[in-house]
This record gives C-alpha cells, structure tokens and sequence, in this order.
RNA sequence: GAGCCAUUAGCUCAGCAGGUAGAGCACCUGACUUUUAAUCAGGGUGUCCGGCGUUCGAAUCGCCGAUGGCUCACCA
C-alpha cells in the first residue's frame, strides 16, 4: 500500500474505508443472496409495488439531499434508483451511507414504490456494504472516451459505457444462435488441438511456441480445417468447432491476431449445400438476436435474407472491371489485362494470380448485399476441389457483405493424389518465399488416403459476423481484449 | 512495416503568434426529508506522455522515443 502512488481522491477514500471498518463494517463482504435484478423490479413494478426486496450493485450516483438521499445502483440488467432515509435506515447506517462513494458495491434491503417523480426506486431499510472501490470511476456524463482506456481496461468501459456490455451480450447470444442452428441440424460440436505441427489449412503466417519437454517447436493454429477434415474420414459425418486462431499478422479495423472461426464439415454436402447453409443460418440467427434478418451496418442497409446473390467470379470481374476471363486463356494475356487496368503483379503471375488480384482490387468493395462469389482459381485454393467443366476452377465459394469477406467454403478436395500435387506446389511457392503458402501436411495425405466421402466446408469469421449484426466499426469493439502492445 | 493525427486534473475537454495551466463532472467543507446531469455557498487537487535541444523563459517550437487511432501494406 505505501508504494501505491495514491492521488487525493484515493486517499479519500481509503480513509473513508478505514471509518466504515471502525464502525464495525467489512469492507470487502462476503455472500449475499439477491432477490431481484434492477430490471427485474422495473419491468414487474405493478406486481412488485410496496413489496420488500433485496438488490446488489455497484454505486453509479449518490445525490445527497439531506436527511433523505438518492443513490443509484447498477448490476448486470441496469440500474434502479435507491431511497436512503434517516429515519428508515437509523442513524448508524446512514452514518455509513455517507461513507460510500461512486463504485462501492453494495446490498439494499427495502421496499419497492415509486417516487413523486415517478422513478422505481426501492427505499432502503437496511444496507449492506459490500465491496470498497478506491480509485475514482470514469464521469457518468461523458463516459470513458479514451479508446485506449476503453481496450487495455475494458471493465472500466463496461461499468460505464452501457451499449458496450450490449455488444458482448449480443455476441454472445449470436455464438449461442448459431450453437442451437446447427445442433438442430445434426452437427456434432467438436474440440481440435489449437498446437500444431504444421499450420495448415490456409494461407497465413504462424505464431511459433516451443514445448519444453518434448523439445518441440510448434504452431498456434491458422485454420480448424485439416483436423476437421480427419474427423470427416473418419466418419464423423457433421462436424462443426467454434474455435480461436492465431495470425500472426498485422491489425486493423479488421484484424486481430487472434480471431474467432467457425468451420463446420458435412459429409457427402458440397458447396452449394454450404452456401444454403450460410444463407440460412446467417438469417436465422439475425432473426433470433436481433428480430429481423433486416439491418443497418454503418448507416447502410443490409437484407440478410435468404436466398443471396450468387455470382460466378469470372461475371463479378467482368461487370465491375469490363474484363473477361472467359475470352482470356492465357497467363501472358492476363498480365495485359491487369497491367491495362494499371493494377500492380508479381512478374511471375498466373492467369489464377491475376484473376484473384483483379477481384480483389475491383469488385470486393462493390459487394455491399450479401454476396456468394463462386468458382475461385485453382492457384489460389490448394485444398478445394477442381470444377469438372474447368480444371482451372474449383468449387469454391466467398460471402461477402459490406465488401468484406465473411465466410469462405468449397466442395472438399478428397482426392489424395491430386491433392499432394497441390501440396507440392504450395511448397514451391514456399521454396520462391513465400511464407504463406500451405506445408505439406504428410499425416493429413495419408488421412485422405483411407478414403474421405464427397465433403462440403464452411468456415465463417465470427468477430466480422459480429460486427455486421451489431454495426461495430471496429473489431476491437466485438473483441473483449484486443491485442495491444505492451505498456511497459 | 510506412504516412497522418492524438496524448494537459480521476473522467470529458479548453489553453498553442513562447511568459510556469483552466472549465464541466468527480472530489473536499457546509446547507437541504421525493431528488435524478438534484440544487445552493465555498475550495483547484497537475510528471501538461517521456527524454534531449532552442530560448532569459517551453504544455506551446525542433529532434528522438513510447502508446493509441485512422489510412496504406499484409490478411479473414
């Protein structure tokens, strides 16, 4: 305590909390058993009014007025305003009350009426300390705008930043939507190592940890995908895991390093039976947390209604950057293409490459509704399978909405052969520097080996769905605890 | 990783042609038995993000650094 730097107000209030343990209080209480919530007592007052109860919650405003005060209590719910009188407490209590300070945690016992004014209020008849604060709370008008505050200390951005702790109930009711979605559709909810040999299962830079008794470095996982996929083969036939994984990558409005994915696995579905599955859910889950598949992100509206948009990447190319892919054959070609559009490539681009660059450049900012862009180049989707009608193509699909992209899904690759060739030449890409290119995962080949059934792949960006269903700019606002540097 | 912007009291912010810092809320003292951004009368509580420099003098100007935000790069 003597080497805590404490401003005035904090001795204040450590001196305040020394009085009350004089008077016999513990400052720092133990169990107390409510009987009703803030809202609670709100929302039932016809059938609550001149009934005792018993609250608990955290001292948001004290308006002394004399012989009788207000103070208002929040909890979980909200918040409801509290009577303290002299002559319905006692002398010794409200001695104490005048003790307390914004941020104590505190019981009251009373009954519930209504004020003059009309506010629910419940009139004190004992009150229990409970809980010391000692450093002065963020202003109750202003709130706490400090964005960094709000992220290194989000529990002060939770006391007193209401629409905050929305956010984080909203995520949670849209994690447990899509929960109850898919367990009514049979999928199996599943845990897969988060510790990996080889980060695979999409194009990203890894974090690397060490094991110490095996003397083993390892990776933090980019993709559920290739665990999933084991458990297809071996005929656990609907899969799904919510899961944490780790990019080691840079931030942004979007990005965090580390995210939350769903990725779900059906056995003999495919990637039309994902995007039906993505329409669906998506809409349902809106529907069952917001009421409506209807919203508005960032003052734009958005129908989240199935069925979407669908459209081929090479249409979506052609209509918002006049070029087409399908006239277009070779890779020679397609550097002409891009370099007439003045769009940047690598010298050695494929067709693929620049099919991809072209789309990302021209046409993803323009894929406000939701949108299914199907059909992505082979360069691009080592693990997906080949169309039959193009082998340059595969069965890929990616939603996008508000121009980002919210979900990635294909029909699975399940031909082990073809799929070690594309696991080599992923390591080609490695071997010429690129370090987001998939390493060949050997275990996973031999997997493939045994015989895995005609699959469809769904993995959606649970953070950016969040974002879209509780118009978040940023997600650090559907993060609880962004990554942030060090202080120190 | 690069560019731009920000950092002043517990919080929200002013102060910047350089003259050693202010407001509102919070806090402290007093008044008040239905207030609610309670009110009324008093009280300013500070490493002006850190360091170095320019200057008689720096919150203010310059350089270096820290942290954050936005944009770009990378990515989902």
């Amino acid at each position: 305590m003597s080497d805590l730097p404490l401003n005035e107000q904090m001795q204040i209030r450590i001196k305040k909390m020394q009085e009350l343990e004089q008077m016999g209080v513990d400052t720092f209480g133990s169990r107390f058993c409510r009987t009703h919530s803030s809202q609670q007592i709100i929302d039932n007052f016809e059938q609550l009014e001149g009934q005792q109860t018993t609250i608990a919650g955290r001292v948001m405003a004290i308006r002394e007025h004399g012989k009788a005060c207000f103070a208002t209590i929040a909890d979980f719910d909200g918040q409801i305003q509290i009577y303290v009188r002299i002559d319905a407490v006692g002398e010794d209590q409200f001695a104490q009350f005048h003790l307390w300070d914004i941020g104590d945690i505190v019981g009251v016992d009373g009954e519930i009426f209504r004020t003059h004014r009309g506010e629910v209020s419940v009139k004190a008849a004992k009150l229990t300390f409970l809980s010391k604060s000692l450093r002065p709370l963020p202003e109750k008008w202003h709130g706490l705008k400090d964005v960094e505050i709000r992220y290194r200390r989000r529990y002060l951005d939770l006391i007193v930043n209401p629409e905050v702790k929305q956010a984080f109930v909203a995520r949670s009711k849209i994690i447990r939507a899509i929960r109850h979605y898919l367990d009514n559709l049979d999928f199996l909810e599943v845990e897969t190592p988060t510790l990996h040999h080889i980060a695979g299962g999409a194009a990203a830079r890894p974090f690397i940890t060490h094991h110490n008794t095996l003397d083993l470095d390892l990776y933090m996982r980019i993709a559920l995908e290739l665990h999933l996929k084991r458990l297809i083969v071996g005929g656990m036939e609907r899969v799904y895991e919510i899961g944490r994984v780790f990019r080691n990558e840079g931030i942004s409005i979007k990005h965090n390093p580390e995210f939350t994915m769903l990725e779900l696995y059906q056995a003999y579905s495919d990637y039309n039976g994902m995007m039906e599955i993505t329409e669906n859910m998506i809409s349902a889950v809106s529907k069952e947390v917001l009421g409506s598949d209807q919203i508005e992100y960032q003052g734009t509206p958005i129908s989240l209604a199935a069925p979407w948009r669908r459209i081929t990447m090479f249409d979506a190319i052609k209509e918002y950057a006049g070029v087409d892919f399908n006239i277009i054959k070779t890779d020679e070609e397609a550097r002409q293409a891009a370099a007439d559009l003045s769009i940047e490539f690598a010298d050695n681009a494929s067709r693929g490459d620049i099919i991809n660059l072209l789309f990302e450049e021209k046409v993803e900012e323009n894929l406000i509704q939701p949108t299914f862009v199907m059909d992505y180049p082979i360069e691009v989707s080592p693990l997906t399978k080949r169309k039959k009608d193009d082998p340059s193509l595969t069965y890929r699909f990616e939603a996008f909405i508000y121009g980002r992209e919210l979900a990635n899904a294909y029909s699975e690759l399940n031909d082990p052969l073809d799929q070690r060739q594309r696991f080599e030449r992923q390591m080609e890409q490695r071997a010429k520097g690129d370090e987001e290119a998939n390493e060949a995962d050997e275990d996973f080949l031999q997997a493939l080996e045994y015989g895995m059934p005609p699959t469809g792949g769904l993995g959606i960006g649970i953070d950016r769905l969040v974002m879209i269903l509780t118009d978040a700019a940023s997600i650090r606002d559907v993060i609880l605890f962004p990554t942030l540097r060090s202080r120190e």
